[in-house]
DNA sequence: AAATTAAATGAACATTGTTCATTTTTACAA
DNA sequence: TTGTAAAAATGAACAATGTTCATTTAATTT
C-alpha cells in the first residue's frame, strides 16, 4: 500500500523529471561550456539517456534554448524584485538599470540567449506564437516606471515608448558590446570600467531631465 | 610578345582574383541567404571551383567571415564621409547615429556580423592579433567628435570616453534589439517607427546638454 | 624536355541535428 | 498471475556541416 503510494510518487517524479533533467542538464552544459558545446549528445550523455528520449520531451535544438531563455528571465525579474522597495520612481529605474547590467554581466551566456541570440524566437515562429510573452513582461516593467517617471514631473516634453526604448536600448548596447568582446577591441584607457562609467554618464543625464 | 603581357595579367588576375571571387560570392550568399546558410559547399559551388580550393586561400570559416566584416566596415566608413560637410560637430554627431542607424537597418545580416557575432573576433583570437583595428578606427571617429563637442562646450562635465561608449551603446542597442527582433517581440505601438523615435528622444537630450 | 614548385581537387572523417522503426517499460483488465 | 494495449525510451541511420590531406593537375623553372 505505502509501496504503491512511493511507486506512484517515483514515476509521476521521474516522469516530469526528465524533462526537468534535460533542461537542468542543458543549463548546466550552457553555462559551462557555452552554447555551441552544449549538443544533444553532449545533454543526452551527461545525464545518461538517449539521443531520441532529449527529442520525446522536446522538439527541437530551439525549443531546449526557448525554455532556457524563459528561465533566464524568471531569474531576472526575481532580481528586479529587490527594487519594489526604492520608492522615487527615477531612483528606481536608475537602480533598475544596474540590476540589469549586473545580471548581464554576471550570465553573459544567457543575457546572450535572452537577447541577442536567434533560437528563441526562432521557436515562437516555429509554433505560431506571436507573442514573446518574456520580453512584453519585462519591457511593461520599465514602461511603467518611465511613466511613474514622467507623472512625478521627469523625463518632461519626452514621448513615453520611445523614451523607453531607449533607456532599454542605452543599457543593453553596453552589455550586449561588453559580452561580444566588441568593448574590449576598441581602445578605451580603462576597459575594465567601461560600461560602469558609461552608466554613470547616462545616470548623469537622467539628472537634468 | 603582347599575349605573352596578357597571359601574365591574366594569371596575376586569377590567382589574385580567386580570392575575391569567394569572398564576393561568400558576401553575396551571406547577403542574400542569412550568414547560416553560407556554407563551404555554397560558396565554392556557386564559383564553380572545389571545397579544397577554398581552404587554399582562407584558413577557415572564420577567416572569410572575418574578411567579410572588414568589407562591411569600409563600407561603413565611406558612408560616414558624408559627414565631413557638417560644421558643427553636436550637428555632426547627429548626423553620424543616423547615417550608422540607417547601415545597421540596411546591412542588418553585415551589423550582426561587425558588432555581434563571435567569427571575426574569435579570427583575431586564432591569429593571435589583439588589435581589433576596425573597430579602433570607428570609435575613434565618434570619440574625436565627442572631444570636438566637449571642446565646443557641449556636454559640460562629462567624461570623453565613456560618454562616447554611452552613445555608441545607445545606437547600438537599437539597431540590435531591431536586428534580433526583439522589438518587434515587445508590445509597442509603432514598431516600425520605434528605433527612429527612440534616437529623436536621445537627440532632444543632446539638445539639452 | 625534364624537373620542380604551386595550385586545385574531392574523397574521407568527425560532428552536428533530426527521424523513426523497433524495443522496452508501464498500466491495467481479465 | 497473465495478457494486452498504451506509453516511453532507444540508437542506428540520414543528411548536412567544417575540415584535412594524399593525390592529381597546372605552371614555372632549369
Amino acid at each position: 500500500m505505502s509501496s504503491k503510494v512511493i511507486i506512484e510518487d517515483v514515476g509521476k517524479k521521474t516522469k516530469e523529471d526528465l524533462k526537468v533533467l534535460i533542461l537542468n542538464s542543458a543549463k548546466k552544459l550552457f553555462v559551462e561550456k557555452g552554447i555551441e558545446q552544449t549538443t544533444i549528445r553532449n545533454i543526452s550523455d551527461s545525464i545518461g539517456c538517449s539521443i531520441g528520449t532529449v527529442y520525446v520531451y522536446f522538439k527541437d535544438k530551439n525549443a531546449i534554448f526557448h525554455a532556457l531563455h524563459t528561465q533566464g528571465f524568471i531569474q531576472l525579474s526575481s532580481e528586479f524584485k529587490v527594487l519594489s522597495h526604492v520608492g522615487n520612481p527615477l531612483e528606481r529605474l536608475r537602480a533598475m538599470g544596474k540590476v540589469y547590467i549586473n545580471f548581464a554581466l554576471k550570465n553573459r551566456d544567457m543575457y546572450d540567449l535572452m537577447f541577442n541570440l536567434k533560437a528563441p524566437m526562432e521557436f515562437l515562429n516555429d509554433e505560431k506564437l506571436q507573442e514573446w510573452n518574456e520580453g512584453k513582461a519585462t519591457f511593461d516593467v520599465l514602461c511603467s516606471t518611465v511613466n511613474e517617471c514622467l507623472t512625478a514631473g521627469y523625463f518632461k516634453g519626452h514621448e513615453l515608448e520611445p523614451t523607453a526604448f531607449m533607456i532599454w536600448s542605452m543599457v543593453h548596447g553596453m552589455c550586449s558590446l561588453e559580452i561580444s568582446n566588441r568593448s574590449v577591441g576598441v581602445n578605451i584607457q580603462n576597459p575594465e570600467t567601461i560600461v560602469i562609467a558609461a552608466y554613470e554618464e547616462f545616470m548623469k543625464i537622467m539628472d537634468k531631465l
